[in-house]
DNA sequence: GGCTAACCGAGACGGTACGTCGGGTCTTATG
DNA sequence: CATAAGACCCGACGTACCGTCTCGGTTAGCC
């Protein structure tokens, strides 16, 4: 209802960096609109003109703040060494405990609202993974992987157990881990006869 | 402090029937201590005596209903067959609205609660895995496994994909999805020649 | 600071007209300046440009809508009659929901602030007020009022008991109540002989 | 609703006497239910618990306040005298900002209440009238007054006029404009050949 | 069988944040 | 430059729950 064409963009500012300060100093319980108003110097009213609560703004801060990033994979040519890459970056992520702390409030906020999940995932989520099914796609392309893999599950097979584990405590999440997975959907993915080195974190990967 | 022994039955199964109750028929945000304590008709300082809080009431009001459920998996002899009908049920569950509705509140409080998360993990997810994982080991020791896989690892890379597409709604949780993620699981960790069901990947297997 | 030459006398009129409006229509609490503004089709500055609050634009309502009344009493040459007849109609006044609503608000303003105090008391009062003295002044002259009364006084000893059992609601504001107020008023400033007209106090009076 | 035989003394007396305090140092404007909530050291809810607003504990920290005074008028024998008396010691109230704070806050939530008025009119206002009529009725009894008169219209003829100067401002509100209107009003009830020295403030009066 | 300590239901309490409302100021585009 | 429109900062509103506390009234277990 409000008309986006006279919004203010320094309180509009001034909300997504109380947020993302808020986030990495303090536990989500913390994480009020009141205090988001507070340490922009914002009436609390101008959050709720522009946004549905304080998972909108959240996700807005998220998005904001990933807009410049260049999401694209390194292709090295060696799609082991490419996806142990990202896979170990994911894990750096969930280890750092700012990001980590953002994603853990993004995603409480997710599983209490659809509509909010929708826009988690068409936003912030998907730009991320289609990076990864982009260069799985130039894997395939290069016949590094078999033709009939359904690169989305690929990618869910990939990202699926970090997130497992983040999620559920499962187990230490470390780099070893990210390469084991990666080893393991490697062979699930590659070429059967494939350009694998059996369990190994080879790099140099010949073709005969 | 409190005396366990002295210990009203009637309460406690009344308030985890209540919880049970309110997480099947309402949103979780109208899940308070009030509310379980009102349709419990019951004190709240009779739940705050035993419980931290609102998540330690779910986790055991789910490890109360989980408790005389069998848990381990069928062992036909047919892994790739048995590991089906495991995902296939765990993407029953997540289908079912009041199961999706109970694992959504408690993976929030999860989300907020170390010590919680650690209880979940241990009394309600760790079971469930570990059953997963003996058959694993079943079929290692019968071959049908490479004998360099790490369980643990196998468990992962079949659930977490589940997981990852319950979080974050990547895409339909079907059972079509659980069958292709147990056809890429299964040649991840399969022996590589393999011992394949026919029903299975495209991919032309002969048994030499 | 704005110049009064060029001000909208169509906003003005609009802005008055509202106020008088909700005033009739609602109870106090919802009479908001934004309510006015939204009402007049006017922006909240210009009423902030011209008023100095609510209280303001109630006082110039009434102003203006009280501007071409004639506010003299009639002079029968019988005073007793004359003042019974004002006072009936202040107290049919009070008995009007929609006049009594606005006098209501106007009072709770005034409580308020001082300034619009004095503003209410010059401009609205006054005048009636002066009216009813006016008319005092004359029976005076005639001989009906003792000369030694302070006419100032003796119109604050009839509308006083009106404004008090109106603001106190110490009974019910009657004609009759009215009546009996001019007939002991009378007697504390009338010739003490007294030209009292028969219908009046029950007291025998003998014209000697 | 909730039970008064679990309500909290000690609250309710830190509230009533947070809201004196408030009134007699600030503005009315400021007296909100935050600010006495804060000073009473107590929860809001705990006001709306057991008060319909503002008004109400305003109402109820002056009747506390006014529960052990002794309303009964001195009776001397000379009515004149006692009634001079009531009437000076309410132009005293009138004229303690601290009182007349109170008068104006209790004036202004009776305005905009018709439950809150009739509950100040019977706790607050009418046992200060009724002590007044009382007086007027030995007066009565001893002949100072005529017998057809209605005292309850005598109290407002008395009491009338100072309200309305107090609320209207129309003059300075003075002893001796309270001796008189006691004059005036002695002359309207009083016995006609009377006990009266007529433009008089005499204290000695013979009954001859 | 009586005593007493603890639990129990109920719900009042001091708090904190909620989401809304209106006040009064400022900004923008229109006439 | 006044205006209509309405965004802005601010602060109070009245509500909802939090987790603690206090109150009688049961229990339950030990004398």
């Amino acid at each position: 209802m409000p008309d986006p064409a006279r919004r203010n963009d320094r309180s509009r500012l001034a909300i997504l960096d109380a947020a993302r300060q808020l986030l990495a100093e303090t536990r989500y319980a913390d994480l009020t609109i009141e205090a988001i108003a507070a340490r922009a110097g914002v009436g609390k009213q101008t959050i709720y003109r522009w946004w549905r609560g304080k998972g909108a703004v959240i996700l807005d801060a998220l998005v904001d703040a990933a807009a410049n990033a260049d999401l694209a994979l390194p292709d090295t040519g060696d799609l082991h060494t490419d996806l142990r890459a990202v896979m170990r970056a994911t894990v750096a992520e969930f280890a750092d405990p700012r990001l980590s702390a953002t994603t853990r409030a993004l995603t409480i906020e997710t599983l209490a609202d659809d509509d909010l999940a929708g826009q988690v995932r068409d936003r912030l989520l998907r730009p991320q993974l289609d990076a990864v099914q982009d260069r799985l796609r130039s894997g395939q392309a290069a016949g590094q992987i078999r033709a009939d893999v359904d690169l989305g599950q690929a990618v869910e097979l990939l990202f699926g157990p970090l997130y497992h584990r983040w999620l559920l405590r499962t187990g230490p999440l470390t780099d070893a881990y990210a390469d084991g997975i990666v080893e393991l959907a490697m062979t699930a993915i590659g070429q059967p006869g494939g350009t694998e080195t059996p369990g190994g974190s080879s790099i140099v990967k010949t073709v005969p």
